[in-house]
DNA sequence: ATATATTGTTGTAATATTACAATAAATATA
DNA sequence: TATATTTATTGTAATATTACAACAATATAT
């Protein structure tokens, strides 16, 4: 299967609750180099793997990982915050 | 990474349709035989190929895929028909 | 009953993912 | 500055996924 490149946040996901690649990689039971290819885009996780992350971060899949590029979460925020006084 | 069993609806999902998995396959982009593995927990899919089954199923992953053994939908229906009355 | 379509099973090959090592570059911290 | 930590990059190997072929078993339809 021709596979698709897929987008994450990942990296912001980690930077908010400050943890390094290796500290995620350890929660979730991969090499800390895997973290880094898929902050990178460069391969696709496995779905087992998505859910690792999803299970870790207690977020749904698809707010993590998505096929079409993410919006950034400041973004969502405030169009959200100005859908809601129309 | 030690992979776990994914549980899936595919089956039960492609029957309500009323779709073969020959058809199903198509529709995904993938061969007949990779849903036919898929449906019997024979290995799991890759993310990008559970977003295209959620896409075509316009359901999100996680209704469709569980790390825990799925409880029929039947079932489902009935505990939230009953918990809608209490 | 006999075609036809669908499903299950086995085996092999191609591709994608993950692990791991080694090293360089960048960042933070003392 | 010097030290430690984190991140980026490259390469190789192991494992997992997908494709594909071939055939048997079931089910559906004519």
């Amino acid at each position: 299967m021709k596979t698709r490149i897929l987008y994450n946040r990942i990296a912001v996901l980690r930077e908010e609750r400050g943890i390094s690649r290796k500290e995620l990689a350890e929660k979730i039971g991969v090499n800390f180099q895997t973290v880094g290819y898929l902050e990178r885009c460069e391969y696709n996780p496995s779905l087992d793997l998505a859910f690792k992350i999803s299970e870790y971060f207690n977020l749904p899949i698809e707010f993590i990982f998505s096929t079409k590029p993410m919006k950034h979460m400041s973004q969502e925020i405030l169009e959200l915050k100005t859908a809601k006084d129309r």
